[in-house]
DNA sequence: ATATTTTAATTGTATTATACAACCGGAGTG
DNA sequence: CACTCCGGTTGTATAATACAATTAAAATAT
């Protein structure tokens, strides 16, 4: 294996994730926080999911993950819905206002991508998502 | 532009983001904690540099960076160089100590990021790093 | 030359994201 | 039924961060 590409992917991981997290917390785009926003579209992404599921799939502790769902049910961007075989659990769905605010943050965030990549080729753009989405499933696999 | 693939990248690299976090704070891969990891891997990027030009390059706030290189220097990892220039200013450089911790920690991230990718083709990381790398690029003109 | 404004950095304060540990109550199993 | 397991919440602590106020040096303007 070449070790040039890995190095280039890890020094160019690590800036990337401080930016995306800057972007993701830029209040000028929509008004979902960063972890609603994150919450939100997987809750979106998964259907109906309980707090231990989506605590799983973005890596955070059930704890975090309880206290950010009771703040969305808080301000009504998702519905719990008791799970009728198991009197413990519930599955959390998106409410209308939930959905909406959704989509205009996605919106709003596609359409800075679509600025920052502008002079990209298409092919580019395709390529850069197919492997962002292959290094997310590699990530699933190997770590949950 | 097709907005099939802008969707996609947004998609990935909301969650990207989010894994990338989880994995930087993992304490089982080398000691230095996550800010530590980045602000020494940019000083070593960038050459001696002061708390301005790495909040700007990171995205953060000067303050956060100050406070951050604190830590850093009260550590040993970073040495405090008063500009002669001017009598406000330092630049940061690392230490030895900083950058063994540096290295050991990179060669940790390096070991777990080619378990990830053993399985990808050597065409796949190579395009992949490229294409971070332009981001990234991309990102620092249009922001910065 | 002095006064004003700008700039590099630090420090005070508050907020958010997060983890770990203790706990509660329902589910599954011997 | 007793014991253990599991989903979820709550208490508590810490880390990362931003914004505002401050300090002192540098640059600029009068």
């Amino acid at each position: 294996m070449e070790d040039r590409s890995l190095e280039l992917i890890e020094q160019e991981m690590t800036l990337l994730a401080r930016r995306i997290t800057a972007i993701a917390s830029d209040k000028r785009f929509g008004t979902l926080d960063r972890s609603a926003y994150l919450l939100l579209n997987h809750i979106s992404f998964l259907g109906p999911s309980g707090v231990k599921a989506l605590a799983e799939e973005l890596r955070l502790d059930i704890s975090t993950v309880s206290r950010q769902t009771a703040a969305l049910e808080q301000k009504g961007f998702v519905i719990r819905i008791p799970d009728p075989r198991d009197g413990r659990a519930f599955t959390f769905q998106l409410s209308e206002t939930g959905t909406a605010a959704l989509n205009e943050d996605r919106q709003a965030r596609l359409a800075q991508l679509r600025a920052l990549l502008e002079e990209w080729s298409e092919e580019e753009r395709s390529s850069f998502g197919k492997l962002l989405n292959k290094f997310n499933h590699t990530f699933s696999k190997e770590e949950g």
